[in-house]
DNA sequence: TTAAAAATCCCTATTTCAGGTGATTTACAA
DNA sequence: TTGTAAATCACCTGAAATAGGGATTTTTAA
């Protein structure tokens, strides 16, 4: 951030009515300033550079390009900014998508409006604002089923396969003979109902497994 | 959550100042109960039926067994038990082992403590509480590099590598001849400077390319 | 004290892989 | 317009990896 008295702010939204709301919000009430405001990433893009934003409030559905793309082409630019996404969306996609896009944060519309403001104070504060429904999600990405059907020696020896490795090598990363890498392979084969590497790295990755 | 008028908790920390000041806190400030607190997992594991908590309240360093393989032990139990990790440790390592065990959130004690009863009621309301800073490792997980040496076409071919396809699937996956594919690969190869599979699979991941 | 898991070994046929050395077409940018 | 990058397809070779079959021993946990 590149003053303590008050962020650079860019907000993308095609809804002119809520675009002036968000901007008069936080004009208003913070010591931020939204330096300029679009309807569409593409203009947004263009000033870029002038605009310097600390932060880009988004939108996702726009004409043209959308949120997601933007947010993309915009840290292209500007590596360091920070996006937030404010949307309807709330389905696992969307929301994946601006994650790995490089948004810092998300925060469905559904909700109270006026949250932007502790969002752009989080992110201001090195934090990832996101709505509760949206941090449940996220954090159920990364949740295991507890019960898996493999051994743990198996498991080991699947994430292995799912790494590339070749038989000689997981072999040789777990000290133990090629055969006996053979014969887990086996094993998880028949446990995971599948016939070859691949399947059972997609069985692996869809019940959580790996 | 099985009661509207209060959530029954139960806390695991071996500093039995910070236990006692939780348990006050939470059963004179908040419509909520702390039904029993522990000083180990053992201990907690073995009432667990009987306490049938809602919520965990869960140190990570305890004596015996550590708070998250008490995470992962006590969702085999209960497997729809919230569990909110509060703890010292703010490393990528133990924040992710602990959401991958099956934790709802995730606190640092470095920040205020009475941050625990908003977490608490963040979780009964189906979110994820969780600190700025880890929030931000959680999305950061996510990002992917702008910059990819990669063209689309051979990410989208390392991507298939990487889910175990020989190259005849992929072949057959993207409707082109095997010879194409061979082509990409070996562009890949000398484009990530490797020369087998699992190596590309390995600098792939770890430079976010997939 | 059983049963399950882990580790070891052997055999075989087939498939896959990596490296080399090409060519063609399209598309975009200098 | 002239390159360059990308995507496509081709042929060859030898080595490596794989899947499936069967079997035995040791360790560990119930």
């Amino acid at each position: 951030m590149k003053k303590e008295t008050g962020l650079r702010i860019i907000i993308v939204e095609d809804n002119i009515v809520v675009k002036e709301a968000f901007t008069v919000y936080i004009n208003d009430l913070s010591n931020h300033s939204v330096v300029n405001s679009y309807t569409n990433c593409e203009d947004a893009l263009k000033n870029l550079l002038e605009d310097h934003p600390d932060i880009i409030l988004m939108d996702v559905d726009l004409p043209g390009m959308n949120g997601i793309q933007g947010i993309k082409e915009a840290r292209k630019v500007l590596p360091t900014v920070n996006a937030i996404v404010i949307t309807v969306h709330d389905n696992t996609e969307t929301v994946f998508e601006a994650l790995c896009a490089g948004a810092s944060g998300y925060i469905t519309k559904t909700s109270n409006h006026f949250k932007i403001l502790d969002a752009i104070n989080e992110v201001a504060a090195g934090g990832a604002p996101m709505s509760g429904n949206i941090a449940k999600m996220v954090v159920e990405s990364f949740r295991k089923t507890t019960e898996s059907p493999l051994t743990s020696r198996e498991t080991e020896v699947l994430h292995l396969i799912a790494k590339g490795k070749s038989y000689k090598d997981i072999a040789d990363i777990l000290f133990v003979h090629v055969e006996t890498i053979k014969s887990h392979i086996k094993n998880i084969y028949f446990k995971l109902e599948v016939n070859n590497k691949a399947a059972a790295i997609e069985k692996g990755l869809k019940n959580k497994l790996i």
